[in-house]
Formats: C-alpha cells, sequence, structure tokens
DNA sequence: GTAGGAATTAGAACTATTCTAAACTGGCTG
DNA sequence: CAGCCAGTTTAGAATAGTTCTAATTCCTAC
C-alpha cells in the first residue's frame, strides 16, 4: 500500500494518464518518498527500497524518481552542487537548507506572497516556476 | 585594469582583507565576469581568459572563482543540475533562468519583499541567504 | 639571498548521473 | 494459449563537472 494520502489504484491513474504503468519499483519508490518525508537523495532510496525490493539497481531508482517527476508526483530539489533530492509535497513551498546538518525542511508559503514574488518579473519574462530556497541553520526553539 | 567600478587597488584590497594575494590571474577571471555579465560557466570563463594568460589552466580557473566566491566579489550560481554560473553582481536580486536558451537574467528584488520572504521563516530557522530562481521562457517585449 | 607559505599547474580521481544494450514483463492478437 | 511488442528493468560503461594531488613556481619577509 502506498499511503493515507494516495492508494494504489490513485497511483496508476496518475501514471496512466501519461501514457506510463504501474510497476512495483515505482510503487515501491514512491511510497519510500511518503513514509519518510525528509528530502532523501536517489541513493538514500536506493538504500530504503531495498529492505522491499532487494534487486532493485541504482538505475532503476533514477528511472522512477525520473519518471515520477514527468508526471508530477513528486518534485526534484537541487542546493548548489550536492545531489538532486526528493520531495512528495507538491503544495507551493520554499526549502531551508540547513548548512551544519544538511537537513531540509519545507516552508509554506502564503499564496499572496507568492503572488507577489512572481509580479517582480518585467514583461517578457514568463515564469513556469519560481524556486526559493533559504541557507542557514535552525536552532534548538524550532 | 579591471573595471569602471572597481579598481585593481581595490580588488587587491578585498583580497587581502581576507588575507589572500592578488595575482594577475584572479585579476583577469574578475574582470573576465565583469566584462560581460552574462553568468558564464567556470569553463566559459577559462575560455575567454586564455585570450589574456593563454596558459592559465581549468584548475586555476576553478580556484580563483572560489577564492572570488570567498570573499565576496562574486556570486555563484546554480540551476538544477547544470554547471556552476558566475556573477557579479552583488545587490541581492534573483535570477530568470530561460528554459529555451539557457540564458540567464539578473532581476531586481524590492527589499521590501526581500524582508516579507524572510518573514516567512517560523521560529528556530536562522537564514543567512535566500535564494529565488524563475524558470520560464522570455518573449519578444522584453 | 634564502626560507617558507601561497598560488598555479597538469593530470588523476571522484561523484552524481545518464547511457547502452541486453533481458524481462505483461497485456493484447490471432 | 502462444507469440509479439512496447514498456520496463538491469548491470555496467560512459560522461560531465568538479575537486584533489603532488610537483613546481612565485612572492614576501627576514
Amino acid at each position: 500500500m502506498i499511503s493515507a494520502t494516495l492508494n494504489s489504484e490513485a497511483f496508476a491513474q496518475k501514471l496512466a494518464h501519461s501514457g506510463l504503468r504501474n510497476t512495483p519499483q515505482r510503487e515501491v519508490v514512491y511510497s519510500a518518498l511518503l513514509t519518510r518525508r525528509d528530502h532523501p537523495t536517489a541513493d538514500e532510496v536506493h538504500a530504503r527500497v531495498r529492505a522491499e525490493l532487494p534487486t532493485i539497481s541504482l538505475a532503476t531508482v533514477y528511472n522512477c524518481l525520473e519518471t515520477l517527476v514527468q508526471c508530477h508526483l513528486v518534485r526534484a530539489v537541487n542546493f548548489e552542487r550536492g545531489p538532486t533530492r526528493y520531495c512528495p509535497n507538491l503544495q507551493p513551498h520554499a526549502h531551508f537548507h540547513d548548512e551544519a546538518t544538511g537537513a531540509t525542511f519545507d516552508i509554506d508559503l502564503p499564496s499572496d506572497l507568492l503572488a507577489k514574488i512572481k509580479s517582480v518579473l518585467p514583461d517578457g519574462y514568463d515564469a513556469d516556476a519560481v524556486e526559493i530556497t533559504f541557507r542557514g541553520k535552525t536552532t534548538a526553539t524550532r
């Protein structure tokens, strides 16, 4: 089973919508992202997924993640030149990257602020997406 | 000579302030960024700089760029997994990345908006920097 | 002048990712 | 139900961008 928020059939539907099949590998990769929403790298996903599918290859994990990104079930997130991280949170949100620990946190973005940010673009710039990333440290009171 | 906006002595000062020496390589790398502010990659900087210093190595270009970033003369900018690009614009600003051409544009950010963006961070998150990147296309009217 | 640290260099090494080609799977046709 | 075909998975090779290593060169201070 995939999650409380998206069952196997709905998942298969989303894939089918892009002309893709559901497979055990894709399900398990997706569910690995949902069960611990900590923005893992492809390597980390690979390690976790092996518990369930011990023979899955890293290439397949990359393929599955890419597939999930393409059908908008997952977002890819990059910090500097670090390895790509994956995030199943589809709400518009910013990321906070703790430089000391490497941990990543989702930060909610009020939609009016998002609109205001997009409105700084001069004429002739047509944005599909905006990415907002904070870098810094987190403290105990969080 | 380095630029209309920062002469060789001021440049050397900035370096000295971080305990670093001025060198021909560092000057030329920096000036390559200033003369065409188009966010070149390390490879592109290398190609340009060779016109002046034909024997400069790519490793040195990387070293110089890293040095300039460390003493806050230059910003490093990343889009997805693409090669790092370098930007001598130190004003707070966002970047617009044209997906069709790969070109990068600086977008001014009103300081009140920047403040508003930083204020979405809950307690316990202490941001040193925020990066804002738009992806999309540019049109003729720009 | 010379010692010693800083900077440069060529090339090797490394990391994250993508590519390649072969094997496998699973539904649809006849 | 056998066979086909496209989609998928896989291991391993290849690639791109960057960093590392070790040797050399360059300053700067004594």
